[in-house]
DNA sequence: GATGAATGAGTATTCATTCAT
DNA sequence: GATGAATGAATACTCATTCAT
């Protein structure tokens, strides 16, 4: 990679990044594009050049924050583990990953909550395969209750972004022991 | 009450339920005043009188929906009842009302993952009162596993609202069915 | 005059009042009708009553205030003084009532300079004929210079009313031995 | 220069020009920035470009404006000429170009006489310093009477602008003859 | 006379997007 | 690629005035 390719991903990156921190904390509609370029350090020009507006620049960012949250919970997965394994493993990891992470939660609460934004779907369906694989073998195999993956993610999943937020919101102390309660509880809830 | 009184009680109204079915169906920021006015049948001007601006009508709203919410939750509710039957109830009737009223949840979900509009709390302290004291008891007979109140809400409730989302979004059909395995579900998360 | 009638007069008095004291403070445009009832303590409709409109309640204001200046000038007029004597007293009559009623000149000086407001000039003839005639007689006499009393009047007077805005910005202290220096400056003007 | 900048400039020039003429017709608040833009041949957006909002566009103006009459009224201005030259030189000067530029008295006087505008006081310490200067000389030297600078150019001046204004009104006729003879009034005013 | 809810045209300001350089 | 001046439609909010009661 050349010196001039590298600065043309920093610039596209550094938009994507001020982009995040300026939405999470601001929200979409507080955050206009020539603020995000002068945040960038950029011109307003050069966002159109990377992005054909601000509907695919916020899309793009969510592809990137929703894929990365998946991959951040898959990190070192394996069908090698146990059921048990995998899924705690997963816990832990969201939940590691959200509190590391606060602007890529709100963004993404606020993105999926968005009736104006609903342009996009996304495809993920490579990403959370690994999911419904987990979900999937454990109700074949009798460990968890006979639902659909979509709905057991849910019942795990669910609770873990809760509280998080609760966390953020300052309700809630997310320590290690309350991760590893809550984590059982999610896996009381699905487990037959 | 006499007509006059009616009409302006009805008017104060009119601009409240329009305000919800736009925002839920638009966005916040995809709902001008002009345009809740006009679909209220109402003047700018006459939203004004009754709100001192938007900010103020949606924290309006919002205090309106939540506290409506917190009652449908504990409709029927009564001390008299087992814990069993007021956990579940409880978690039924949110359910239900979540499904019969889809507007609801989607200006609620917006509205608390906006960072732009976190100028009211609101205190609803006595409305979820009892919430408290169902979970408390419950840890203090042993029959759920010793966390805080409010982590046994979100442990309870935040798969419901997940699952209702996943219904209106066309991923999941909630069923009496699925109702009734997820209510289990969640009421195995936090049993001892 | 009756009870009633009292009241209606008050009502009137109290809204040319509320409006002097709030356009004094806030400027014209800054000053609302709803304003003017509020702080009058009457309602909006009432003021619609006594005055056809924003327009014509100005309108009669400033007719009230320019008169009731001039007549202050003119207190204890009277032609059996000396022309040196007359000058004086109508001198310092203007600076005095000008420094005790500070909204006055206020108000006049910006109703005066907005040409958005010149629709109407008044006739003050009567009021002002005392004023002619001074400036007059002494040119006859060869006391003033050969110039038009209008003239005259704002060699005269101009200064004075200067000299209170600076004493309101805090420029100057107009007490007793600046104001009949001052006033010895204008008499110096205009005398032969 | 380059033809960019020199449109740029333009630009700017011609929004504060289009300001000045529309608000000593108008006045401020009759003067809409949507029409300010039009009358310019600009758009609304740029106007905010070049100034950050109706206030600091109508400070700008007022800076330059004021600025620009001190510098009329001391054109050709050198302490190598008498007392007496300086004052009638000034005076002069003041009324030539109050009579050329009718718009720009009729902007200050509003300015200087809106409650709602007194948010810049300005910094004309150094454009006043020849006139504070010359009456300081002249009250050392016992030619004017002994009040301070800012009295003696109050008795100096402010009867120029009340005929000024009278002659715009119509009232009287500013010709050389007049012009002389209100001059020599106002320096007897202010001469020991 | 008196009220104040209601109207709606008007206003300052914002911001996504374009394009000449 | 890169800039940022320029556009103008959109939007929250104001306020003089009216009128049913």
């Amino acid at each position: 990679m050349n010196a001039k390719n590298k600065e043309v991903i920093d610039k596209r990156k550094a938009i994507l990044k001020t982009t995040l921190d300026l939405i999470s904390e601001r929200g979409f509609h507080n955050t206009p594009m020539s603020l995000i370029a002068k945040t960038a350090g950029v011109s307003t020009g050069i966002v159109y050049h990377y992005f054909s507006g601000k509907e695919e620049l916020i899309n793009e960012l969510y592809k990137e924050i929703k894929l990365e949250t998946f991959q951040a919970m898959l990190a070192d997965y394996s069908e090698d583990f146990s059921l048990n394994e995998r899924f705690f493993d997963i816990w832990h990891n969201y939940v590691r990953y959200s509190l590391n992470h606060p602007t890529r939660g709100l963004f993404l609460e606020q993105f999926e909550n968005s009736p104006y934004l609903k342009h996009l779907e996304g495809d993920f369906t490579q990403a959370v395969a690994p999911f419904f694989s987990l979900f999937q073998q454990g109700v074949e195999q009798g460990v968890f209750i006979p639902l659909s993956p979509i709905v057991l993610f849910d019942l795990s999943f669910a609770p873990a972004a809760a509280l998080v937020k609760r966390h953020f919101a300052g309700y809630v102390e997310m320590d290690d022991e309350l991760i590893k309660a809550a984590a059982n509880a999610c896996w009381n809830a699905i487990k037959t």
